[in-house]
DNA sequence: CTGAAAGCGCTAACAG
DNA sequence: CTGTTAGCGCTTTCAG
C-alpha cells in the first residue's frame, strides 16, 4: 500500500462489501442480527481498506469521546510523571485516550488549555502538579468532572487524591525509633513549602507521642544535595548529639550522607538516615543506599484516574483522599551483617 | 452556574441570539458578511452560554483534527520528557493538542495505540523512546505523517530527528584537549548499547585525528554511578596514567568523581571530568559540578514537532536529521584559581 | 446581510 | 436479515 492514503469511510467499506452503510455499521459493531456470511464480508472489506471508524463522528452520537485531559499546572517534572503514567495506564485500560497539557505554571495558558479540552469534549480532566499544596480550582461549574492528583484543589468539595505526607513522615520516625534511635534531627526544604511544613510537623508530633522531641529544631533550607551538605555543618557545629537524621527529600539525604561520611561519621552505625520520595537515582546512588518514604505516585495517578472514570459514570468521589505512603528500608538504616559464618 | 451543565450547542446560541445556525456559525468564525450588531449579539449569546464549538463535529468538515499522537516506545522517562515537552510546546503554538501514549516497550500495546490514534484521526504522529538506536517503523503506508524523535526509524526514508551523539563526544574530547589534557580515559555504558558505541568510537576517532589515543581501551559497563565508582578501581589498578576521564553519562561521571576523590585524586586538578546528558541533578549535585554534553532534547522535540507540522502541511522532511549537541562547562574541567593553563 | 439546506462519517430507529 | 431514514453539531454553499 502506498503512503498517505486517505482514510477509508464506512461508505467505502459498505460499497466494497456490497451492503448498505447501516448494515456495515451493524456488522462492524456486532449489533443487530446479520447473516454470519454478511458480517464476514463486511469485516473483510474493512480489513482490506484498513478501515478504522472515525472516533469523532462516532462520538457525535454517543455524546462521549472516551478522551480525558491531563493538565500539569507547573512544568511536567519528576513528580508529575509517575502520576501521569499511572493515570494513563488506568485510563488506557478503560479505552480512554489522554490529552497532555503542560500548563507551565502560567494561569493564562492553563485556562486556554481548559477551553481547548472542553471544546474537544473530553469526558473528564485530571489536574496535577509538582507541589502538594492546595491550588485554586481550575474552573467552577465545568461541564465535566475534574480530579486533582498529587496537588489538591483549594475547594474541599472537589475530588483531590493526595499522598499522606504526614503519615509518611510518621512512618520514618517510627522506623528510626524501632531501630533504637532517639536523638533525631530533621533537615528539610524551604520553610514556606507546604510539604516541608507538613512533614516536619508530623515528625515532631510523632516524637512527642513518645515523650521525645527532635535533637534540635528542624533545619529548613532547600531541596538540594548542596543544602544537605551545608546542613551537616550546622548539625555538627551545634552541641546537640544526634544518632539519626530524617530528611525531607532524598536529595537532601544524599547531601547529608556525603557530608557526614566526609566528616568521619559512619552511616548508619553512627547516624541513621531516612529520606523522602524514594527516588531511585538518589537512593541507589548514595553510599550506602538510602532508606526512604515512597509516596506511590503511580498508584496515586491510577487511583485518580479510577475516581475520574467513576465520576464520568455518574459516581463522583468528592473530597480529599489521602493515599498512604510506605517505608522502603535500605542500608542507611540497617547495620550490615558481619561476614556470615558457614551455617550448621 | 451549577455543576455539570450540558455543553451548549451552536443551535442554543443561535436561538438565544435570535438568528439561524448558519448565521451564528459565521458570526463566531468571522466569516461571510454580517452586520456588526448581529455578530455581537451572537458572540454575547455564546459567552453567556459558555459555548465552545465541538471540535469533533467541526473536524468532520475540515478533515483535520488539529491533534497529534505522541507514542513513547519504551516507558516515558528522563529522555522522553524533555522531548515531549519541546514537542508539546511547538505543537501548542500551532493550536494542536497532543495525545500521549505510553508504549511501555510492548509492540502489541504500541500497535494498539497506533490504531487508536488513527481512529481518532490525528493529523500526525511523533514517536519517541529512551534509546537512540534505530527501531522498526511504527507502520508502513500510514495515512498520516510520522516523525521519529530522539529514537530513529530503521527505514532511512522516514523522518527521524536525532542528537548528533558522535559530534557531542567529539566536543567533549575537543574541550579536554583544549585544557591541555592528553591522557584521556573513557568510561561508558553497556557495550551493546548504541549510544555507548557511537560515543566511544567518536572519542577514539577525534583523538586519532590528533595522533592520540585513549589512555586505555574504553571501559564498558552500566549507566550507573555504581559502575562509575567501580571503573575508577580499574583505572587506578591499571598502569596507565590519565589526566582526564570522558564519561558516557553524567551518572557515570558522578560515580567516577566520587571515587576519584575518595582515592585522593583532585578533580579537576589531577583528573578533569566530562559527562554526557547534562542532567542537572547529577551535574549540580557532584563535587565539583560536572562539565557535560547537552543533547538539547527539548529543542530536538520542538524541531521534530515543526517537521511534523510541515509534513502535515504537505512539506515532509524525509531522512535522518542530526541535531548538534553542545558543551556546558563547569568546575570539573576548570580550575577555579589560579588558572591551570600549562598550555603551549 | 441572513436563512435554508446539504453533507461531513457514523449510529440507531424503523420499515421492509 | 437488510436497507432507508433521521439525526449528532457544525460549516458552507446557495438562494432570497
Amino acid at each position: 500500500m502506498g503512503k498517505l492514503e486517505r482514510h477509508a469511510t464506512i461508505a467505502d467499506v459498505a460499497a466494497l462489501a456490497g451492503v448498505s452503510v447501516g448494515t456495515a455499521s451493524k456488522a462492524l459493531n456486532g449489533r443487530g442480527s446479520l447473516r454470519e456470511e454478511t458480517r464476514k464480508r463486511v469485516r473483510d472489506a474493512a480489513r482490506q481498506l484498513s478501515f478504522e471508524a472515525n472516533a469523532g463522528a462516532r462520538s457525535l452520537h454517543s455524546g462521549r469521546t472516551y478522551t480525558v485531559g491531563m493538565i500539569t499546572t507547573d512544568t511536567i517534572g519528576r513528580f508529575s510523571i509517575p502520576v501521569l503514567m499511572g493515570a494513563e495506564d488506568a485510563l488506557g485500560a478503560g479505552e480512554m485516550s489522554v490529552f497532555l497539557c503542560d500548563g507551565r505554571g502560567d494561569p493564562i495558558r492553563e485556562q486556554y488549555y481548559v477551553k481547548t479540552l472542553l471544546s474537544r469534549r473530553v469526558d473528564g480532566i485530571i489536574v496535577t502538579g509538582r507541589r502538594t499544596e492546595a491550588r485554586p480550582p481550575i474552573g467552577v461549574g465545568l461541564p465535566v468532572p475534574v480530579v486533582y492528583a498529587f496537588i489538591a484543589s483549594a475547594d474541599p468539595a472537589d475530588c483531590s487524591v493526595v499522598p499522606d505526607e504526614a503519615g509518611g513522615a510518621r512512618k520514618a520516625i517510627d522506623h528510626l525509633l524501632a531501630i533504637g534511635r532517639t536523638r533525631i534531627a530533621h533537615v528539610t526544604g524551604p520553610e514556606h513549602h507546604n510539604s516541608a511544613q507538613v512533614r516536619a510537623a508530623a515528625a515532631v508530633e510523632r516524637l512527642a507521642e513518645e515523650g521525645l522531641s527532635l535533637a534540635m529544631p528542624p533545619l529548613f533550607g532547600g531541596w538540594s544535595e548542596m543544602w544537605g551538605r551545608q546542613a551537616v555543618g550546622l548539625l555538627l557545629a551545634g552541641q546537640a548529639e544526634f544518632d539519626a537524621v530524617f530528611c525531607g527529600s532524598d536529595q537532601i539525604a544524599r547531601g547529608v550522607c556525603d557530608a557526614l561520611r566526609a566528616a568521619g561519621r559512619r552511616v548508619p552505625e553512627d547516624v541513621a538516615l531516612v529520606g523522602f520520595d524514594n527516588w531511585d537515582v538518589m537512593t541507589e546512588g548514595a553510599q550506602p543506599p538510602l532508606t526512604s518514604i515512597d509516596m506511590n505516585l503511580e498508584g496515586l495517578g491510577r487511583s485518580a484516574a479510577e475516581k475520574l472514570l467513576a465520576a464520568i459514570n455518574g459516581a463522583p468521589s468528592p473530597g480529599r483522599h489521602a493515599m498512604p505512603c510506605h517505608l522502603v528500608v535500605r542500608e542507611s538504616t540497617t547495620v550490615p551483617f558481619p561476614p556470615l559464618a558457614p551455617a550448621g
